[in-house]
DNA sequence: CTGAATCCCATTAGATACTG
DNA sequence: CAGTATCTAATGGGATTCAG
């Protein structure tokens, strides 16, 4: 998705530019469905390509298809192809960088559960609902 | 920036969809600056507006506003208002939800600031740079 | 099945001008 | 100083097509 703000911190990055953490970490980040893919990663263990277009319902092939390149291209996920037959099938898995993210991601699940729950309650609460 | 995602997650809720705390989580998140912002407030404490036109190098002054008030109608931030003669001054901080956040955004930022490390390391090893 | 390439439209960012 | 409104340019997402 954010492939101009990936590229602009990259050329930071090789310009010797090294002030840019905060843009660096937000560029690994920077992705709608990227924190559910490695959700389902870290929940599900390794899944193919098929696997991801099912659990991000209203994804497309293209969008995952960069989004888990970015992944890779980040070494936060890697990437296995085997043939059945003349059927290309893939299995993507974290890498030992990408694990060192699980903390991290499940940290901030929690976080978005529990403020959900808040504001569903205030909104039941209040009868918006 | 992710206005229209952000406005679709609400409209799940609303209808009663709370199958979708993936989503929230990620829109509380989604804007590029943000993280920036939320950052500043950790360590720099409570802060004017120009305090992050200066900071944020880049960010113009609508996509400041909308990020602000993003993080307002999220209750992460809160916004309070003074007049020095006729100017108007005002000072961001973070609500206690907000500062419920702050160890995620710490681990974070650790995360990438040791992620950088390495992949600058990588680099001048390989004469990259 | 996986996924890259293309085309097209929706959304977002930036610049500028204007207000309290 | 702190924004909002408006207009335009740049970017990203979705659907389709094609190939390994």
């Amino acid at each position: 998705m954010s492939d101009y703000f990936r590229n602009t911190v990259m050329k930071k990055l090789s310009n010797g530019d090294f002030d840019c953490t905060k843009e660096f970490t937000v560029s690994m980040f920077s992705g709608k469905h990227k924190l559910l893919i490695l959700w389902i990663l870290i929940n599900d263990g390794p899944q193919g390509f098929s696997y991801f277009m099912k659990n991000l319902k209203g994804i497309s092939k293209k969008v995952l298809s960069n989004q888990l390149n970015e992944l890779m291209a980040d070494q936060i996920v890697s990437k296995r192809e085997y043939l059945t037959g003349k059927v290309k099938h893939t299995e993507y898995q974290l890498t030992d960088i990408g694990e060192t993210l699980i903390p991290i991601i499940v940290a901030l699940n929690d976080w978005g559960e529990n403020r959900l729950k808040q504001v569903t309650l205030v909104k039941i609460f209040n009868n918006d609902l």
